[in-house]
DNA sequence: TATTAGCACTCGGAGTTAATGAGTGCTAAC
DNA sequence: GTTAGCACTCATTAACTCCGAGTGCTAATA
């Protein structure tokens, strides 16, 4: 059991080196008006926390740096909850008044001022769009052989495609074509949109449609919305900013590391709700022994969520980032509720 | 006027440097067989040249750099034409190979495989979309208060942007303006389109529809195509692999440089035809010294054109860069015309 | 008994020095 | 005109010293 003094040079011994990036020793912590005591008392109680696992030293006569276990304990037992800097929070401010309507640039700059105002690196995954219901259909001929695809959600995303035409396809034909998709498909999300195409749909062709299975094929591929890039990424270059990765090695692992999206979307995993502090190899990615990860996630509606990751070196300033991050959440979901749903409407009505 | 060995020493120079970013002695390029002279000789030979300003020595008793005048010599007269290498030319055929419908994200690969085969970091300009023709206007109401503006041009790009309805506009209404525009405006080119729909389309609105005024002033900021971004970077990253930027420093004045779009659109500017080097000072931009930009432009079109730009160090391979950026906007504009204007139908029947 | 003062010891980092080697210019011989 | 030879320069590297901030341990103190 830790004594409260103990408690105490835990603390200041992280928020300093979480400052400094300097192992800190027992007589630069005597200094402190915080810590009233010798630099030996210090010195035996960091020798203890040493023994306990959370202080460890680069080299015998070394100060001290935090371990893993150490960070955890400081992230559970020893943050000091904290307001939002006023000037945090007036550039948070800028950016939801700035906004007017696109949602994807609104996460897009969530992610860069997280970025700025944090100098870490900041992973925003967008809301997965494809819960979302077509709202109508629309083909756009362009020439004897291609025409353009239309989808419009009912949050106002528009996605298209330029799909071939079977030759001779008349322009009353692809009317036909819009018409019944329009009367079959609406409503249905983007993930069901291929099924449910051919369920209902593939039928009504090949009675009324020349060409039918020619056109059918094109419009499956048409149709096929990706799995589309839902990754924003915010500040990739601000872990040069840390002293400890002013080293070519060590940063061009990091861009290894961001750069293949398929382990960043890892960092996502296990999500539970609220924010999450994952400290070094917490992270089960591989090669992210040396950073510390924090997420959260936001709603953009019903059964769409986000999440929001910051990766700082293990010594990242965690109450700030948690409040900033608890902040910028919750209002992101905000805005974009307003931004999907109408300033005063509200979903609840439109049904 | 140059001897023909001094120019084959100034040649040996330049390539050797290039290659091994180390300064070149004299007694170092005698070994090679191609200079089969004493490092005595070539010394007078490169204190000569060094005279004549094409070589510098980094410190008294270092072997010679190039400088920018023996760049710039070696470049105009020394180059030695090259074909294409076999791995890199097959590694440009996929690109055009898997290619589907596109050509947004042809040209975006385009940047990244061009980074990748030369390590430098690559600035693709878009071609300016804005001379395109409107073919169709659509609008999809979402709720009460918005509906989605499309915009579909006669090459298949679809533009849409979400906007406010007036308080109490029907369905029908919306049908109106629908095909007001559609009856005005198609095949005006999006620059003019602002200018056109204020010419032609306001007094109809007027007269035909309620509440036109704040319709109008809705419908005009939809409708206004912002100068999109129309940058693609590829290996942003990859000056790090130059040994010469293996410093915190230089890397960060490097990304400063680029990430503030406004300074690589510079790296645009005066283009002639064809494929221009630009080399260290020779770009007007500030901070560029220690750079060489080499630039060429493909064409996605009439009237159509767009820009590559590979930013190296001053010591690039010139003729590698040369040769392959040839190719591949020559091979882009081939494969963006495809996708314009169909595989097999040409602009001229079109019309 | 808990804290503090004092002391010997450790180790990384900064600064100095010396050796090395690749380079140069110049002169004289070929 | 070319080359061999020689004296000189200078960046780089390794070895060495010095210094300061740190530690652990022991004995004195509150």
């Amino acid at each position: 059991m830790l004594t409260n003094r103990q408690l105490l040079i835990l603390q200041l011994t992280v928020k300093d080196f979480i400052d400094s990036a300097q192992p800190v020793g027992s007589r630069q912590l005597s200094k402190k008006p915080e810590a009233p005591f010798s630099s030996a008392t210090i010195r035996n109680d960091m020798a203890d926390l040493e023994d306990m696992g959370y202080l460890e030293k680069t080299h015998t006569s070394s100060g001290r740096v935090p371990s893993e276990k150490g960070y955890r304990f400081f992230v559970d037992h020893l943050l000091q909850p904290q307001t939002l800097a006023l000037e945090d929070s007036l550039q948070l401010r800028t950016l939801f008044q700035d906004q007017v309507g696109e949602s994807e640039e609104l996460i897009r700059n969530s992610a860069t001022i997280l970025s700025e105002l944090t100098n870490y690196t900041t992973i925003l995954l967008g809301p997965d769009t494809s819960m979302h219901a077509v709202k109508k259909f629309s083909i756009v001929p362009l020439d004897q052989q291609r025409a353009v695809a239309i989808i419009v959600t009912d949050n106002g995303h528009v996605e298209n495609r330029i799909f071939d035409v079977p030759p001779g396809f008349t322009a009353s034909e692809i009317e036909k074509t819009v018409n019944i998709l329009n009367e079959r498909l609406i409503g249905t999300s983007l993930v069901q949109l291929q099924q449910k195409l051919l369920q209902e749909a593939k039928y009504v062709f090949e009675q009324h449609i020349h060409q039918a299975e020619q056109l059918f094929s094109s419009l499956q591929q048409a149709i096929a919305v990706e799995p589309e890039e839902r990754l924003y990424f915010g500040g990739k270059l601000n872990m040069w900013k840390q002293p400890e990765f002013h080293d070519f090695q060590k940063m061009k692992s990091f861009f290894e590391l961001i750069e293949k999206g398929n382990p960043a979307m890892d960092l996502f995993q296990k999500n539970g709700q609220g924010i999450q502090v994952r400290i070094g190899s917490e992270n089960k990615v591989i090669n992210m022994e040396d950073y510390s990860v924090i997420t959260s996630t936001y709603s953009a509606g019903e059964n769409m969520e986000g999440s929001i990751a910051i990766i700082g070196p293990k010594r990242m300033d965690y109450a700030r980032v948690i409040t900033l991050l608890d902040t910028l959440s919750h209002d992101l979901s905000t805005a974009l509720h307003r931004l999907t749903f109408g300033q005063e409407t509200d979903r609840r009505q439109d049904k």
